[in-house]
DNA sequence: CCGATTTCGGAACGGATGTTACCGTAACGT
DNA sequence: ACGTTACGGTAACATCCGTTCCGAAATCGG
């Protein structure tokens, strides 16, 4: 990593070398020389830019939460229906291709390290409630004449049906394949009536 | 630990203190000097018991599929409909209560390690298909008359709520209590037609 | 162009980890 | 009762970890 002075450009650069090693190495090789390796520097600069190694986790944390978010809210503003968004919006929690299988397991690696730490756990809860918030949000505008209770029960349905096949997929991509999790998709969207 | 030369119970004995620190401490804290304070004895024992630490996970990994295995069974044969064996073997493997809520953690906890160890995802790759062989069997018994790629679509869905619920109620207790699961389950047994 | 200051590499340190070797001791056969 | 054996605790080892520290290099202000 060549010296610069953009501070939040190799926040994001180190919280990549975070996913990276994450995804490839698992949670138990997260170590800061793992990290700064994948990031072609030293762990003189990670401690630099973060005070200690929960830090940086937490902010590779952030990070992704807000990636996705951005992707999200983009599939959102491109779909025709309200219908087509929901849709989209879950799939791209699943793991269809290697980039959101890589995500998943990347996320179920803060998930995991989320056990022992007080912020990562809460940052965490804040996000996945966020997330709820959007999908009861999706589903209510896809049937927007069902009463809340209904919207909140089916969208948790789908969130939940997403979540577990994201960790399906990612565990085993051969026995899970992209067209399997699209089909059970739609098969739940189907028989919640929202397709 | 008391001296025994009971080896096999001596290893259900390490496993469990395996999940005890994994639900507690997770995975990063997961050392073979927590597993045997957590277990009450010294590195010692466990090394004589484990020829290394990956052989310690691996066993303590299924033992775990052996205990839920069982369990499963039996609510199996005490269900009194196939619908019921289909609703109640889906509900054990949310996080409904501490226990649940604990073994969803400890399996989070083995899938974040499995990234790194070639046995132990094998051993996961393994037990999830038996998984979905049971619940693809359970929901053809639940609906005799639908075929073959309507039930294995279905199952695939009702595998994957209960494995998003379970994380999330793992994660976040109080924003996905027990109710809301159980709501949700039925919701998703009765869109499809299995309720 | 030069001194001051920031930025980063890299060595070093205390502590923790997996693993090994060793030693006391309880259990067992004779 | 006694020697043998297996068992488990203890300590040590090499390695790896997060973190600290210092010097060098780059950047900036004048």
């Amino acid at each position: 990593m060549s010296r610069s002075s953009d501070r939040s450009a190799q926040g994001e650069t180190l919280s990549r070398a975070v996913w990276d090693v994450l995804a490839t190495q698992g949670l138990e090789r997260l170590t800061v020389r793992a990290v700064a390796t994948a990031a072609g520097c030293t762990t003189g600069l990670v401690m630099h830019r973060f005070p200690n190694r929960r830090a940086l986790l937490l902010h590779a944390r952030r990070l992704l939460h807000e990636t996705t978010r951005a992707r999200v809210e983009s599939l959102e503003a491109e779909a025709g229906t309200p219908r087509d968004a929901l849709r989209a919006v879950l799939l791209q929690g699943m793991s269809t291709d290697e980039q959101t299988r890589q995500e998943a397991i990347v996320w179920m690696g803060f998930l995991a390290a989320a056990v022992a730490d007080d912020e990562l756990i809460a940052e965490h809860r804040r996000n996945n409630r966020s997330w709820r918030t959007r999908v009861e949000r999706l589903t209510a505008a896809a049937a927007p004449d069902w009463p809340a209770p209904r919207v909140a029960t089916a969208a948790l349905a789908l969130m939940a049906t997403a979540e577990g096949a994201a960790a399906f997929g990612a565990a085993d991509p051969a026995a899970f394949p992209a067209r399997q999790q699209v089909e059970m998709l739609d098969a739940a969207l189907t028989a919640f009536g929202l397709f």
